[in-house]
DNA sequence: CTGCATATTTGATGCAAATCAAGAATGCAG
DNA sequence: CTGCATTCTTGATTTGCATCAAATATGCAG
């Protein structure tokens, strides 16, 4: 019955799909399988269609496209964003390995932005029919997703407040500092990392301008704060970029 | 077994509480109950406590209180609002009769946000835990629940683009219309009604300082858009309103 | 390696909305 | 009704960021 691998194959382009159980998968204390006993895995395990690959720039789903399934992002990064009726394209949040994607759409059986790969990425497909049900057999399972998607409530809060509230350098300290705690979440450098999104993708979710954004970045590492390479950041001293981008400002 | 009242009392200061079950609200078609079938009506009636009663300026939870309910608002109508680190608040919504607030906090079990009665306003507190065992029975009420979380985000998503992409009038027209389909729902009209909260709540909501609130509804009012009379509100122009707010200043 | 497309940086200028500063209207307690 | 406290409106001024324009860097197809 236990149709389980033991251990992780020895490497080298196995595809991912081959591995058959959340259990094999790094990302399992992150993701769904934490809300679940181990001796009820099998059954979160026989309704995920594992491994789906996307290549740069692939659209995982597309808004109108009618919702089906959650995805739970396995490597790689999406961003999702929206349309409005006069064509403006809003991004609406980047996903990373361990969080899931596509909870839009519940209320609407379609779903009302469109994911897209950042880079070469997989996923895991969770049918949405199929985890309601479970949800019923797994009340842990219910609530965790109860609790992935009051979540992610929040985080659209806490982004509404930078928008509507914070400076342009306030806000993109807030990045630098959400994705220093994502890395340190799935156990990565909290320090040192790769922003997976283009400068127009991060001007477009904090809502500035692409110039803006690489001019706040040049001066923050001229102020010591980061060092810039590309897409590669070093964080030198989130003390003062977590507090008080603002305040040097006036001291200065 | 059943304690429901056959009729709605004769009016007249009859407190709220007396009202034992969702069959007698008039709002039951638009809240929690339209996800119930009437047999199971009974159950969802013995866990909501109805007809708590709060004043103007008063808080319903606070931000770290510990989470326990849901409440959906019977009469009047409430903000939330977060408070960022550095002391400023940020209202994060308003919410009439027939809507559900209080769905932040799930994921931490303490409410990230406070809500504040903007009027003698009136609530039914469904307990959380109980709403959860429920929906573990009655399916259609656990899709209704991810239904209304789902919605919710999609109306942060919404206000995260005109918080970002649109400009002071386009976010007034916004307000204007979400407010009027909000009427709508509830049956009322949606050319006359009366807005809730101050201009400097709108003001904080929409990322605007209230001035140019004032100054876009004179406006407004001056291009014969909307008649305003303190908080009450005549849209007369709905077309140009929700349409071209922007446009016609292009062309004028 | 070469060349074109795309992404990023840098500088100059303009404007929408914030801020500052009063004044007017409204509500409410006594 | 009177006076004080909010709330709202209106005008003048400042400013942060967008926009326009152009140079430079990077990636990648052939």
């Amino acid at each position: 019955m236990n149709v389980r691998m033991a251990i992780t194959p020895p490497s080298r382009e196995i595809p991912l799909a081959a591995r058959v159980s959340c259990n094999d998968c790094s990302l399992s204390q992150i993701c769904l399988p934490l809300a679940v006993e181990p001796e009820q895995l099998d059954e979160l395990d026989r309704i995920i269609r594992r491994g789906r690959a996307l290549k740069r720039g692939e659209h995982l789903y597309r808004a109108a496209d009618s919702f089906e399934a959650v995805y739970a992002v396995r490597s790689g990064a999406l961003k999702t964003y929206a349309m409005s009726e006069d064509g403006d394209e809003q991004v609406t949040g980047f996903y990373l390995p361990g969080e899931i994607v596509g909870m839009d759409g519940i209320s609407t059986a379609y779903h009302i932005s469109s994911a897209k790969a950042l880079e070469t990425s997989t996923v895991c497909e969770i049918p949405f029919a199929h985890l309601e049900k479970l949800s019923i057999k797994i009340p842990s399972l219910q609530h965790h997703f109860f609790s992935l998607m009051s979540r992610e409530i929040q985080e659209d809060r806490a982004l509404l407040m930078l928008l509507s509230k914070k400076s342009a350098d306030d806000r993109i300290a807030a990045l630098f500092t959400t994705m220093a705690a994502r890395q340190e979440r799935r156990g990565l450098s909290s320090r040192l990392f790769r922003l997976p999104m283009s400068r127009y993708d991060i001007g477009n979710y904090l809502g500035l301008a692409v110039e803006t954004v690489s001019r706040i970045f040049t001066r923050f590492q001229q102020q010591g704060l980061i060092r810039v390479q590309g897409r590669e950041i070093e964080i030198l001293d989130s003390e003062r970029l977590c507090g008080d981008s603002r305040l040097q400002i006036i001291k200065d």
